[in-house]
DNA sequence: GCAAATGCTTAAAGGTTGTAAGTAAGCGAG
DNA sequence: CTCGCTTACTTACAACCTTTAAGCATTTGC
């Protein structure tokens, strides 16, 4: 029996390519197993159970996404900002639909704010700066941002935009150019 | 063995309930089967599979939202009109978290056009009316509604906004202001 | 080179989906 | 009213997944 060399960092890899390939929903511990050719309790021994698992890869997933969102708002400011992360965003989710899935499972709020997802409101904030907006104005604008890239993502991966013959790239550039309207002129309370 | 009286239409409400009780993603037919006190085989003769139960809870909730919004809609228009949709999607979704989950599930385009889906755009089109809006730009504010209203009920249900002081309730309010704005503003191409 | 730690296997219990075949209850017709 | 058909449900079973416990084998460290 030659050991496969099984670690956690690389159960946690392979899940989230797996992910990708055939559904967050449908990784399954001995799926994975079957992977590293070794029998469904050996990985036991690395995570603690089948959620655990999940967690981790929502982890993987979001300090990515981070990594990608950091490096598209380098050096740029105001719509430029906005456009570049938002994009980041999308292609993150599109080409990594499972670890943009595992990323939207509910943590602890332990598990949440030492994690990478605190670092996304904070560069949605950054976003911000080039519109000048005060509190509580900015929390608002952040959630905003948040909920339209999340949903306008979230529906097209479902399928929600095919039934219009409208190019769903066209609809994203559309969007971003309203939110960058409604940000310059943001309406008062 | 009295009879439980088992038909497709009750056990897809049952189901509903179930998925509002203990979330979408934890009905089991065993556990449905529990609940009419008949054994899980005995579902069988009435829907088809786990999946076809699953889109039969999918097209209730979007029946059940579909009216719901229908009637919240009813005599209004412009911001009055977007707000009472809004918030009778926001509403529904929170009142019913494991119905509006399962609306979100895949459905192959037959099943979405016969469905109650399509009336979701009619109704989200005739918000739109007040704010004259010309092709293809409506179908592009379409989307940014729908992808905004999805997108917050989601994060927040997720527990996204629960990591700032800031009411959730204060942001939907100030993000639906943010989106009368850029609909009565709406950029040029 | 031997002992301890580590990695994987076997074994087994318990839960889930789904099919097939058998039984019992209800219903309609003669 | 009872015979027989349809319908509803049960039992039985196969396949798969999760997770724990115990055992063996391979490395590693002294």
């Amino acid at each position: 029996m030659a050991r496969a060399g099984v670690t956690a960092e690389r159960l946690t890899r392979a899940a989230a390519d797996l992910a990708d390939e055939i559904g967050f929903h449908n990784v399954t511990v001995s799926a994975l197993a079957r992977g590293f050719g070794v029998k469904p309790a050996a990985l036991y021994a690395h995570v603690k159970d089948a959620q655990d698992l999940r967690v981790r890869v929502a982890l993987l997933a979001l300090g990515e996404l981070a990594e990608r969102a950091a490096r598209a708002l380098a050096g740029r400011a105001g719509k430029e900002a906005l456009v570049a992360f938002a994009n980041a965003y999308r292609s993150y989710a599109k080409e990594h639909p499972g670890r943009y899935a595992a990323a939207q499972i509910e943590l602890d709020w332990e598990t949440a704010v030492t994690s990478a997802a605190g670092r996304h409101s904070d560069m949605t904030r950054a976003i911000l700066r080039g519109y000048d907006l005060p509190e509580p104005d900015q929390t608002d604008a952040v959630r905003m941002l948040h909920s339209t890239f999340h949903g306008y993502v979230s529906l097209e991966t479902a399928g929600g935009f095919r039934h219009s013959p409208r190019a769903a790239d066209a609809s994203w550039a559309r969007t971003l150019d309203a939110l960058d309207a409604v940000l310059r002129n943001w309406p008062p309370a």
